[in-house]
DNA sequence: AAAGACAATTGGTTGGACCATCTTACCTCT
DNA sequence: AGAGGTAAGATGGTCCAACCAATTGTCTTT
């Protein structure tokens, strides 16, 4: 045989049935799904084995059940990618310092990429972007928020979905880790920093764009109250 | 309420003890947790409830169920870690060149970083695994391993788990998507470039580490047969 | 018409039964 | 005594039927 032997559990064949079905379109995003006596014996299964594969699916983040109600469909978000790697970092101060180090690392690469594959018409969306954190700042509110999505932004300009993937994912990460994003301490500040960088990706000069965001990226850390924040409970 | 209503399944709770217990090295890696019968009713639930926390743990990857004999305990590994992300991937020729395109982006960082951080005892460890390159590559064979190798001691001597982890799990997605680490074309050029890029990094030198590594990995691309390889069947 | 009680639907949990697989110890044959 | 096969036990995999818990929609009451 040129398959060793494939023993494979029930659950993990219903598990990429439903993965195939979710994805051509049978069951789209946020409707319900039949429910679970139903499926199964549509499946020829128990409903047990049927459960077991919409736990998987849950865990990883395509559908959502919600008991007296349904299992809905639903796509992954970063939250539920990052929960995986929790475990790996969990209660490290020095994993929170090496995940800001790792974001010095990268984003000004994505900068600098954005810069190259900037049009113009993501010049109005960067425009709304500081416009929105000028008018929070105004306010006297802090722009966490605000900050996230224009990160976003580059790392969407950028047109690399991977690198999108890796830095949601990584954030999630910072704030389970309740270091929080941390901007907001000198807004002015962060906002001068933020036009500047994004000046540079629409001018479309990439080493602009990459030694500002490093710079931005190093007053945050500076600026950051890191060391008193509590990891552990 | 500040919280709306807590509402967590049984088996959540359950994992979250178990998690506790390996963690603590109540049950150290490579130990057999107890039969499902029986830690069941350790625990005062049915059993599958308790069955339905091992299949998450399983997912996690921080145990290894085998039937017929039990269930062991590990450490999650890259693979088990990307499998989230596969999804999300999959069938997708833009995605794969997306990741070489965020190699391409963070790994010339990471060598500057290994470059400032090197010290003698990394010394000896660049060496032997320049040393087995040249080895396989007499021998006539590929030297995707060691490559892979190569580029995972240069991550550890960056010292950052964070950028160890992330490039771990996405090289595990990289041989997923079937295009492989494509080296071993022309080992010798690859070698070269290796050493080179050892060279800058035991020397302390980050500009140039950072600068033979993105020539690397540029040559890399270049080289691979991306656009023939097949994603999808 | 609004508020509350009720019934139906749906996921959550349980206990027990049986199947599939692996390990181990024992037994037989040489 | 050793090698090999066999049977018993342990352990995970699947199934079923019943009941609990939460949600939703309806129906009655006021």
């Amino acid at each position: 045989m040129s398959t060793p032997v494939r023993k494979v559990k029930l659950s993990d064949m219903v598990v990429s049935e439903l993965l195939t079905l979710i994805r051509n379109g049978t069951y789209a995003s946020g409707s319900r799904l039949p429910a679970e006596r139903e499926l199964s014996s549509r499946f020829k299964i128990s409903r047990t084995s049927l459960r077991d594969a919409f736990r998987q699916l849950e865990l990883l983040g395509y559908v959502e059940i919600r008991q007296g109600d349904g299992t809905y469909v639903r796509a992954p978000d970063s939250d539920t990618l990052s929960r995986p790697f929790q475990g790996l970092l969990a209660g490290s101060q020095q994993a929170a310092l090496d995940l800001l180090e790792f974001r010095r690392m990268l984003e000004p690469e994505v900068a600098a990429l954005a810069a190259q594959r900037a049009t113009s018409k993501h010049q109005d969306a960067f425009a709304c972007a500081l416009e929105r954190q000028r008018e929070v700042a105004a306010r006297g509110e802090r722009l966490s928020r605000e900050d996230l999505a224009f990160h976003q932004l580059i790392a969407q300009t950028a047109g690399n979905t991977v690198t999108l993937q890796v830095l949601d994912t990584l954030r999630a990460l910072l704030s389970d880790l309740r270091t929080s994003a941390l901007p907001g301490h000198f807004p002015a500040l962060t906002i001068a920093q933020h036009e500047r960088i994004a000046a540079a990706i629409l001018a479309r000069d990439p080493e602009a764009a990459r030694h500002a965001m490093l710079e931005h990226l190093t007053a945050v850390v500076e600026t950051s109250d890191l060391k008193s924040s509590r990891v552990l409970d």
